[in-house]
DNA sequence: TGACATCTACGATGACCTTCGTATATTCTG
DNA sequence: CAGAATATACGAAGGTCATCGTAGATGTCA
């Protein structure tokens, strides 16, 4: 029970534009298509429209003393990941987390250091069997 | 290297229609229709339409022998998934397997014998460092 | 001040998805 | 055979997204 609880769920655009902000921390129009230009060909002004409508939405808030507006994410990397895969998880593995990670896990190679903190992880799932996922 | 092999990117309603084929085998509009209903209140012919479309793509085959043809799903559940698996971990997981599966197991409680099975996969994993996913 | 750079605002467009209504063909049934 | 039921086919509409061009405001500097 309890589902779907705040759960954003971004537009590729938009996820794309939230990961430089949580990677650089709050940022200009122009910073942010900077950052954006290696992987995605786009035109500043595009940039531009995408946090205007993120603004709209309240992905973003804006700072606008300076002349340039400065752009912060307000949802957190964490919770976003957490919607994102959540959803995935309905759509797609009805629910199934374990099937999910076998096939992150096998399409994906993972670093001994990463399979062993997903170890720990495990560990510290099994350690406490209760509680809930606040 | 090798990134993004065949890659199917069905939407999400291409997705719903995939899973009923997944589940039942090859169905009617009629039976698949039927099934999407406790989930998807949507008129027969928006399925119809969908399975047309996705029979265009190469998503499903049919066979047209009958009066009501047969629907096919083309790609495996397990390729799919996996596809939308790698879709997610470069978009918002900047590639870390181990971070969509720490947010897998902490959005959603995985029982014992899920856990249990993900330390099978991880014995495997370790188990062969070395091999290419196919 | 005047020319230029930089910025925001905003409308228009095209692509894609989903949905539905309607037309038409086929099959069943009394 | 006539009518009802069941199919397919297909066009049209509405929504969301991403993209870009252009206009206008603001700041910079010689």
């Amino acid at each position: 029970m309890c589902l779907g609880q705040g759960v954003f769920m971004p537009t590729d655009g938009e996820l794309a534009i939230l990961r430089v902000l949580w990677d650089q921390g709050p940022c200009t129009v122009r910073q942010v298509h900077e950052a954006l230009q290696q992987e995605r060909r786009t035109v500043y002004t595009t940039v531009l429209k995408l946090l205007q409508i993120m603004a709209e939405k309240g992905l973003v808030t804006r700072d606008e003393t300076a002349k340039a507006h400065v752009y912060r994410a307000v949802p957190s990397r964490d919770a976003t990941q957490k919607s994102l895969v959540g959803d995935l998880l309905d759509k797609a593995f009805s629910g199934s987390a374990s099937r999910l990670v076998m096939q992150a896990l096998s399409s994906r190679r993972a670093s001994p250091e990463e399979l062993a903190e997903i170890r720990r992880l495990l560990d510290g799932l099994e350690g406490e069997p209760h509680g809930d996922a606040r």
